[in-house]
DNA sequence: CGCTATTAAGTTGTGCGCAATATGGTTGCG
DNA sequence: CGCAACCATATTGCGCACAACTTAATAGCG
């Protein structure tokens, strides 16, 4: 345990590891919120954003809300229209888009999960400032990180 | 924009999808990091873990120390393996178990990442201080997250 | 108008994560 | 000892992520 010759390395002092077990224990704590609708938790995310602007939006629009390409979208987006949630058109306009909108079923689901935030919130245990003060802080981390890749 | 059903379900409010995003950002750069070590990002943790310890570990205790299962450690340990970093042999006094210990090629690989911790720090932007406070929280996210769901 | 560059989505291949299950080894109890 | 719980690992199946590539459509320039 002492003495080692790379103490940098140490597992648990390194920031990447919770974060990465972090997001592990979310996606299975939605795991069980999400048990009823159907939806993992990726797929849960793709239904935010159609709520949210309530307008068709392309494969790629989406892509660049969530950070997904093609190749995770395009099996996530037809599992969720083979479950009748979604429907997939090419864009008349322009034949290389498809638009992804919600059906009545879709739409009806927004209400079943309007309470999921606030029981992730509670699984968390912690407050409602602090959960915004994180999510800026990992906002920020995300930035960074980026520049750095790009650069 | 204004005046939708469920505001509380707006990406933008929610925690979970900056964590989310920041995992994947995380291991992006991962992949640039390590480039030339072969090593994936789940990887380099289980090397860590190898490197941390310096005895022989058996697949349960990697499983533990990285709240991972059987399921993924097996088929990466055996990629390991057939890189030629670990070893992999069933513990003669119980047969059940099987020790994953490093080569020599194994324990040499560490110098190799030495630096990376620091240049991954330098990836985020953000000071040690913070980056050791961000962890403890995201730390106390996990054991919250546990509780919830074992309840 | 015709051709090239660009763009959008889909496909392929690899490697996780994890639930569920299978397989073989060990323990402990009668 | 015999055998029924239990345990450790392996296997299977599914759904991401993402790089690399393919296909098809559009834009733009001479």
């Amino acid at each position: 345990m002492s003495g080692r010759t790379y103490p940098q390395l140490a597992l648990d002092l390194q920031l990447c590891f919770p974060l990465y077990a972090a997001t592990r224990a979310v996606t299975k704590r939605y795991v069980t919120l999400l048990k009823g609708t159907g939806l993992t938790y990726p797929q849960y995310l793709v239904m935010l954003v159609l709520w949210e602007t309530e307008e068709p939006l392309s494969v790629t629009s989406l892509g660049q809300r969530l950070r997904l390409d093609s190749g995770t979208l395009t099996p996530l987006l037809k599992r969720l229209e083979a479950a009748g949630l979604v429907r997939r058109e090419r864009d008349p306009g322009d034949e290389r888009r498809v638009l992804v909108s919600l059906t009545e079923d879709g739409r009806a689901l927004e209400e079943q999960v309007a309470g999921v935030p606030h029981q992730l919130g509670a699984s968390m245990g912690i407050t409602r400032d602090e959960a915004l003060a994180l999510r800026d802080q990992l906002t920020e981390l995300v930035d960074h990180l980026d520049t750095a890749e790009s650069a």
